[in-house]
DNA sequence: CGGAACGTTGACTGTCATCAATCTCTGTGG
DNA sequence: CCACAGAGATTGATGACAGTCAACGTTCCG
């Protein structure tokens, strides 16, 4: 019924989307891919403030009036957008439906506060625990040696996603990987031997694995 | 028509509201007062999450799985608890109120993306001057001297707020009080002679004023 | 093979947390 | 009304952590 007014939007990586259509907002359903809000304020650092995952919402109205926001594909990405009425519509249409939506927007939220009380309440290095352990719960596979998956991110991205330096980023990664917690195999890609010795790094390990852990996935919560 | 299912619930200061009902979830409405969810893990300093404003909406699927996680009242406060059920109702069952209620739930995921890029991109000082300004944006009145202003949270609720040390925070306060930013007249009352000098003082000030500014404050939004 | 982008590492600097001593409010009881 | 006690706020000294700058190493591209 609503197949008239959903497009298909394809985003490259590093492609922009945008937010600001003027009078009609739209909303975007993640289909497939990663993309971040990031926001650019003049004469300071990139910040990197939401990944969105496949499944997840994003209306322009969530994001704060910042200088230099935008939406932006970390992976190349497939997204649905549709304008905003007809979202509301779905909303109210089937019950079953809405509340599944709801439940959707209700994650996200969470998982924003979630962010905040990690950039906030961590030290550097329990940071980037986390964000290994997020990683791993969306989009590592099992092998060999451990949890594998590709890191999606630069040096650059992830340090402007956890607040941290590049330089720092590199040193603590540095010392995880002489503490076993990480390998890299190749460059953009981490193996994580010791699923349990990683989560023991973060205080958040549990919030994480709720927050992130799907259906498919379970096996990683232990 | 969903009288009966609202219950006014009134909160002392420091009362904490349960969060896992178990079953049936219950949203939340913010009525008058003055509320934040807030975590304390064990071995760490407590960190307050979100602050709630009247009219704002909570529902305990917005607040992550986090150890010691807890909605406290900070003032005297009243709110309508409802179940979810019930709430999902009324957002399909009037379009304008739908709509007014998705809006606000937007708002409140915005307001929470800004506070991560608060607490992660700012220095000490800019923090608190974002502080002092939300604060006033939200509950100051225009006085002889400049914009006046309860401050209702102790100096360590503050620093909790922003991820400061409560010392590092009476430090930065005494530095914008040598500044001639703020003044103190009495305990917990502060005093903003130069509002646009104080919004000089953060880089999110216009965000700040966009999310939080009600329509009878807008003399503040410059 | 060369160049550019990205990643690593060391030395130095600045900011913020910690600890401890002192001061200031506020409420209570004499 | 004053003295006192206790909590909270201020301030100084110190240390740990992360940011900055710079040099070097790696990877990936033409």
């Amino acid at each position: 019924m609503l197949g008239s007014r959903v497009t298909t939007v394809r985003a490259r990586r590093s492609q922009q989307l945008s937010l600001s259509t003027g009078h009609a907002e739209t909303v975007y359903i993640v289909r497939s891919g990663l993309l971040v809000l990031q926001t650019t304020p003049p004469g300071k650092h990139r910040q990197l403030l939401t990944p969105l995952y496949p499944r997840d919402i994003f209306r322009p109205a969530f994001a704060p009036p910042l200088p230099g926001i935008a939406l932006t594909a970390v992976t190349p990405s497939e997204l649905w957008r549709l304008p905003s009425s007809a979202f509301e519509t779905l909303l109210g249409a089937d019950a079953a439906l809405g509340q599944h939506l709801n439940r959707q927007l209700a994650d996200q939220h969470a998982r924003t506060i979630l962010h905040a009380a990690m950039v906030g309440g961590l030290s550097g290095e329990e940071r980037v625990a986390s964000f290994l352990i997020e990683l791993g719960l969306r989009i590592g596979a099992p092998c060999a040696n451990g949890i594998s998956f590709e890191i999606p991110l630069s040096r650059a991205d992830i340090a402007d996603h956890l607040a941290l330096n590049p330089d720092t980023l590199s040193r603590i990664m540095s010392r995880l990987k002489a503490r076993g917690l990480v390998a890299q195999t190749s460059r953009g890609r981490a193996v994580v031997p010791d699923w349990e010795g990683l989560c023991r790094q973060s205080p958040l390990a549990g919030a994480l694995a709720a927050l992130h852990a799907t259906a498919d996935r379970r096996h990683l919560k232990s």
